[in-house]
DNA sequence: CTCACTACTTAGGAGATGCGCG
DNA sequence: CGCGCATCTCCTAAGTAGTGAG
C-alpha cells in the first residue's frame, strides 16, 4: 500500500484576498434592516443571560432562537482567520467489529469455514450488501475479492480462491434478522437506544467557537466497509479501512482542552490552524483524499460563507449583461481559444452546466462537466422540430447523472461549435484549448470573487425570482401559492438538472391515478352518448322537456371533462416531478432571502416552505430579509 | 504551464422518523 | 392504533476551486 505517508510536512495557507466592499455591503443591509418596523433587534447576541424582555412569548422556538448567535449582527473577523477559539472533543469512532455468534457460518465450495476475524468482518461487509445490485456487477466483485484476499491469513488465502464458491447467504440472512428484530424491538427498549444516541450526540456532537456552542455535521468517522462509488465507478468494492485515531488529525485552538485520544491511542497529529474551519480530517485510502470533520450548515462558519455566496451572486446581476456581451463578442475572436471560453461560458450561463475540471482517468467514473465535454457528448442539427441550429447534449455529469437537452443556439455558437469538432474523434475534447483554471482566471478579471459556479448560483436564484413573480396569484389561498412555489423550484431544479431516482412507490401510486383518469374518461364517454342520445330526442319530439334533457347533459358532460382534464393535470404533474428533486436547489443555490420575502409578501408561513433544519440554516436570512427583497 | 495537494460546497440514496388515514 | 407512504436526517461521494512547487 502507498496511502500512508506519515510525517509529511504540512503547509499553512496564505490569507485570502480582502473583501472590504463586501463587508461594507453587509453593513449596510444591517442598517436597513433595522430601520424597519417592528421587532427590535439587539445589537450583541446573548451568552446564556436570562434577560426577558419578550413579553409576547411566542413558540418555543423563538424562545430558543432567542440564545442563538445572532453572529451576522457582528462585526467580521480578519480575513482569513476562521475563529479564535475551537474547542471539541475529537471524533467519536465507529464501533469496533464483533465476531458472529457460533452459529452463523461462511461456506467454502460447500463446506463450512472459520474464518479469521479481519477476514470474517469483511466477508459481512458483502454480506450485508448481497441483495443490492451492486454485488452483481463484476467490477464490484473483482475488487471486493482482490482486497479480501489481500487480508486474509495465508491459510485463507490458500483455501479462498474463488468469489463464487464463497457462500455468504448465512451471514446475509443473520444481518437481516438482526436489523429486523431491532424493528420489532418495544418502545422502551427503542426509547433507550435513542437515548444512548442522545448521550452521543451531547457529547461529541458540538463543539466551543468563539464562546459560543455549535453543532458539528459529521462527528462520527466513517465506519469500514465497501466503498460504494456512482455509476460505472472503477473503485466500487475495495476495501475502504477502519479509521484509527492514528490516521486523524486534530485541529483546534492551542489554549483549548485537546481531545482525548481513546484509550491506548494516540492522534496522527494536533494543530492549531486557525485559517481553515475543520476540527478533525483524515486521509481516506480508495482515492487517497482527505476527509474533513466540520461544522452544521447552521453554524456561524457555513452560514457566513452561505451569505457570502448569494452576495457574489447578486453582484453577477449587475453585470452579467456586459459579460454576456463580452461573450458574444468573443464567438468572434481570432484566438481560438477564447472562442472556446466563449462558448463554454454561454453553456455555463444559458444551460447552468458546471465548470467541468479535469479528472484522472480510471480513478473514477467517466463523467464531464462542460470544459470536459467531448464530441461524442453533442450532436448538431442544422434543422431539427422547425428549429434553426440545434445543439444536441447528452452526457453523464456530476454522481452519473445523465444530462439530456436538444437547445437551439445562436448561429455563430452552432458554427463554432462546427469548427471545434472538425477533424476530431468522438473522444477528444470539445474544447481542447480550455481548461477551467483558464475559464475562472478569466472571470476572476470580469468581477472579483467571480467563477464558473457563480452562474448556477446566480441563474438559479433569479430564476426562482423571477417565476415567482409570474406564477404567484395573490388572490390564491396558501395551498394554492404553495403551487406556486413549488412549480418555481422544480423550474430551477429543471435548469440545474436535479434528479432523483424514481421513488419505488411510484409506479403504484401512478397506476392508481391512471385507474381514475381511466374511469373518468368512461364517464365522458358515457355523457357524450348521453347527450347525444338527448340530442336525437330533441330532433324528434322539440319540445322544451327534450331541450332541458340536452342542457343538462351538457352540463354533465363538461365538469366530467373538467374533472378529467384536473387528473390529467395532476397526473402530468407527478409525471414531472418523478425524476426532479427539488432539495439540492432549495438548499444550496436559491437565496433563502427571495423566498423568505415571498413568504412575507404573500402571508405563507415560513414553516410551509422551509422545516426546522432548514430554518437553522437559514437563520441569518430569516433575521434579515423582508418583504421588499430584491435578489 | 502541470501536478499534487488542500479545503471547501454540492449531491443523491439509504434508512429513520413522522404523520394521516381507515 | 397500526400501516403505508412521505418527509426528514444522515451519510459520504463527487464536484469546484485555490495554492504553491517545479
Amino acid at each position: 500500500g502507498k496511502g500512508d505517508g506519515p510525517g509529511k510536512e504540512k503547509k499553512r495557507k496564505s490569507k485570502k484576498k480582502k473583501l472590504e466592499g463586501e463587508e461594507q455591503e453587509k453593513e449596510e443591509k444591517k442598517r436597513e434592516e433595522e430601520e424597519t418596523p417592528g421587532k427590535s433587534r439587539k445589537r450583541k447576541s446573548k451568552e446564556g443571560g436570562g434577560e426577558k424582555d419578550n413579553k409576547k412569548a411566542r413558540k418555543e422556538e423563538e424562545k430558543e432562537a432567542e440564545n442563538k448567535w445572532k453572529w451576522w449582527e457582528e462585526e467580521k473577523k480578519e480575513d482569513g482567520v476562521k475563529w479564535t477559539q475551537l474547542e471539541h472533543r475529537g471524533p467519536y469512532f465507529a464501533p469496533l467489529y464483533e465476531p458472529l455468534p457460533e452459529d452463523v457460518r461462511f461456506y467454502y465450495a460447500g463446506k463450512p469455514l472459520k474464518l479469521s476475524l479481519t477476514t470474517e468482518e469483511i466477508a459481512t461487509f458483502y454480506a450485508k450488501m448481497l441483495d443490492h445490485e451492486y454485488t452483481t456487477k463484476e467490477i464490484f466483485q473483482n475488487n471486493f475479492f482482490h482486497d479480501w484476499r489481500k487480508e486474509m491469513t495465508s491459510e485463507e488465502q490458500e483455501i479462498i480462491q474463488e468469489l463464487a464458491k464463497c457462500d455468504f447467504s448465512e451471514i446475509h440472512k443473520y444481518f437481516v434478522d438482526k436489523s429486523e428484530a431491532r424493528k420489532a424491538l418495544p418502545k422502551e427498549e427503542k426509547q433507550k437506544l435513542k437515548e444512548e444516541a442522545d448521550k452521543i450526540q451531547e457529547e461529541y456532537g458540538y463543539c466551543i467557537l468563539d464562546g459560543h456552542r455549535e453543532k458539528i455535521g459529521n462527528f462520527k468517522t466513517e465506519p469500514p466497509g465497501l466503498f460504494r462509488g456512482r455509476g460505472d465507478h472503477p473503485k466500487m468494492g475495495m476495501l475502504k479501512k477502519r479509521i484509527m485515531p492514528e490516521d486523524v488529525i486534530i485541529n483546534c485552538s492551542r489554549d483549548s482542552k485537546i481531545p482525548e485520544p481513546p484509550e491506548g491511542h494516540k492522534w496522527k497529529e494536533v494543530r492549531f490552524d486557525n485559517t481553515v474551519t475543520w476540527l478533525a480530517s483524515w486521509t481516506e485510502n480508495i482515492q487517497n483524499t482527505l476527509k474533513y470533520i466540520m461544522l452544521n450548515p447552521s453554524s456561524k462558519l457555513k452560514g457566513e460563507k452561505d451569505w457570502q455566496k448569494y452576495e457574489v451572486a447578486r453582484r453577477l446581476k449587475d453585470v452579467v449583461h456586459e459579460i454576456r456581451a463580452r461573450y458574444r463578442a468573443d464567438w468572434k475572436s481570432k484566438e481560438m481559444k477564447n472562442r472556446q471560453r466563449a462558448v463554454a461560458l454561454y453553456f455555463i450561463d444559458k444551460l447552468a452546466l458546471r465548470a467541468g475540471n479535469e479528472k484522472e482517468e480510471g480513478e473514477t467514473a467517466d463523467t464531464v462537466g462542460c470544459c470536459s465535454l467531448r464530441v461524442e457528448h453533442i450532436r448538431l442539427h442544422p434543422r431539427l422540430d422547425g428549429q434553426e441550429h440545434v445543439v444536441e447534449l447528452d452526457f453523464l455529469g456530476k454522481d452519473s447523472i445523465r444530462y439530456y437537452n436538444k437547445v437551439a443556439v445562436e448561429k455563430q455558437v452552432f458554427k463554432n461549435l462546427q469548427l471545434f469538432m472538425k477533424n476530431k474523434d468522438p473522444s477528444d475534447d470539445l474544447f481542447d484549448r480550455l481548461t477551467t483554471t483558464f475559464l475562472n482566471k478569466h472571470l476572476q478579471h470580469l468581477m472579483d470573487g467571480l467563477t464558473a459556479k457563480v452562474f448556477r448560483t446566480y441563474n438559479a436564484s433569479i430564476t426562482l425570482q423571477e417565476q415567482l413573480k409570474a406564477l404567484t396569484n395573490s388572490e390564491d389561498n396558501v395551498a394554492g401559492k404553495l403551487l406556486s412555489y413549488n412549480r418555481a423550484n422544480r423550474a430551477v431544479a429543471v435548469l440545474c438538472n436535479h434528479q432523483r431516482s424514481v421513488p419505488k412507490t411510484f409506479a403504484k401510486s401512478m397506476e392508481i391515478l391512471q385507474t381514475k383518469i381511466d374511469a373518468k374518461k368512461k364517464q365522458v364517454e358515457e355523457a357524450q352518448q348521453e347527450l347525444k342520445k338527448a340530442e336525437d330526442e330533441l330532433e324528434d319530439s322539440k319540445d322544451a322537456k327534450a331541450e332541458a334533457n340536452v342542457k343538462k347533459k351538457k352540463k354533465l358532460l363538461k365538469r366530467l371533462e373538467e374533472q378529467l382534464a384536473r387528473l390529467n393535470v395532476q397526473a402530468t404533474d407527478k409525471e414531472e416531478n418523478k425524476q426532479i428533486a427539488l432539495g439540492t436547489s432549495k438548499l444550496n443555490y436559491l437565496d433563502p432571502r427571495i423566498s423568505i420575502a415571498w413568504c412575507k409578501k404573500f402571508g405563507v408561513p415560513i414553516e410551509k416552505i422551509y422545516n426546522k433544519t432548514q430554518r437553522e440554516k437559514f437563520a441569518w436570512a430569516i433575521a434579515m430579509a423582508n418583504e421588499d427583497f430584491e435578489f
